[in-house]
DNA sequence: GCGGCTATTGGACCTTGGGGTGGTACGAAA
DNA sequence: TTTCGTACCACCCCAAGGTCCAATAGCCGC
């Protein structure tokens, strides 16, 4: 299972939470359990690979209800259900936001193992790209204006001359920037640069 | 709405097939109804954009049965469940496996429709990357052996005399190889053959 | 306000890399 | 026998990119 990853449970009866834990621990997890929604929110973090176990029906801020305010953070929590009294409905709005699975109780420990699995080595996943596009909107950010303008005209597969002649510039000015971008963007050859502004281009289009 | 789709309804009883294609084509759509699966299976050809109504509780082959055996076509056509009972793990495994939406019934005629259009746009989107893909794949099956050699570590951004070396060849030969791969996928620059490697890499890593 | 700093621009010069033309050659497949 | 894939040569052009140098404008801090 590789490096150590926590899993969050919330739920509001303490027995659950009890025997959740106990349950999830056993398969060599870092749990922390909360009794509501409120009280994750206030004192979670993790700064490693994590997901949530989370009950949908609870006094005050629902399952759902969470799950919609995680939506909006910088990072995507995968999210596990569990629920003793679920509806259809409640399950499509969960698994259409995103959930990782859906469990009715009673449910088979194995089931409720395998999900958090998947759903612990989702938010790998996601830490890894998210780390990724964190250096790499940092390199971005040290370009100037004009390094901006000419990196994105590169990578369109412009040549030199016709950049210069867009910006209203000489061709060797184009080449020290050029020249500047490759060295900021740390690419070590031109298609690593067309492929760093694809990725960033993506990047910037999702938020 | 933009082109005429198709709707594929698929429900064994006879009641519900008709109020279902009367709603749906009311809305602008071509349905098409079956009784079965198998029926689906057998008949349903679209050539346009379409997507998928599908009672989840079928005798013989079930709703579930049938998206299980559309994944492993070429052609995901997206699924709209609607089920008059259905339980929860049912609707989690649905979803997993990609549905748009599941419906319990009764439903709103307004929530069918709006997930039968999110379903179509869907398929939409599917289309043109698919028809992407397939023109991409015929430019690339038409490579000879060396100019895919020669492809591949040209996009890794290896200079010409260092992709000779490890071909073991001349640089001149490397540059004829290379000349016609930018002619034969017709990339009009080489960021533009970046990208077009990329594309292709992925297509062939989900395949 | 002055010196230092950055962003931007530009010139002269040279090397290297990519790419085209025209021609040659040879083995395998059709 | 012709076509195709592969490989090579000589020659040339242009694009990319580096070196060294220089100028202008705006901003910051003292």
């Amino acid at each position: 299972m590789g490096v150590a990853a926590s899993v969050f449970v919330v739920d509001d009866d303490p027995s659950v939470r009890k025997s959740l834990t106990r349950l999830i621990e056993s398969a060599g997890y870092i749990v922390e359990a909360f009794a509501s929604a409120r009280d994750f929110l206030k004192a979670a973090t993790a700064g490693r690979p994590c997901c949530l176990v989370l009950d949908v029906r609870m006094p005050g801020m629902t399952g759902l209800d969470l799950q919609r305010t995680l939506a909006q953070a910088v990072h995507r929590i995968p999210i596990v259900f569990v629920t003793g009294q679920g509806d259809i409905p409640m399950t499509v709005t969960a698994m259409k936001a995103g959930a990782v699975d859906f469990l009715t109780k009673p449910f088979a420990a194995r089931d409720l193992l395998d999900a958090v699995q998947r759903a612990v080595e989702k938010d790998t996943r996601n830490l890894g790209t998210e780390a990724r596009s964190r250096s790499l909107h940092a390199r971005v950010k040290t370009l100037t204006p004009r390094e901006r303008q000419v990196f994105a005209l590169v990578v369109t597969g412009m040549l030199n001359k016709q950049i210069a002649a867009q910006l209203n510039v000489v061709e060797k000015t184009v080449k020290v920037h050029r020249a500047r971008v490759m060295d900021k963007m740390r690419a070590g050859s031109f298609a690593e640069l067309v492929r760093l502004a694809d990725a960033a281009g993506v990047i910037v289009a999702q938020t």
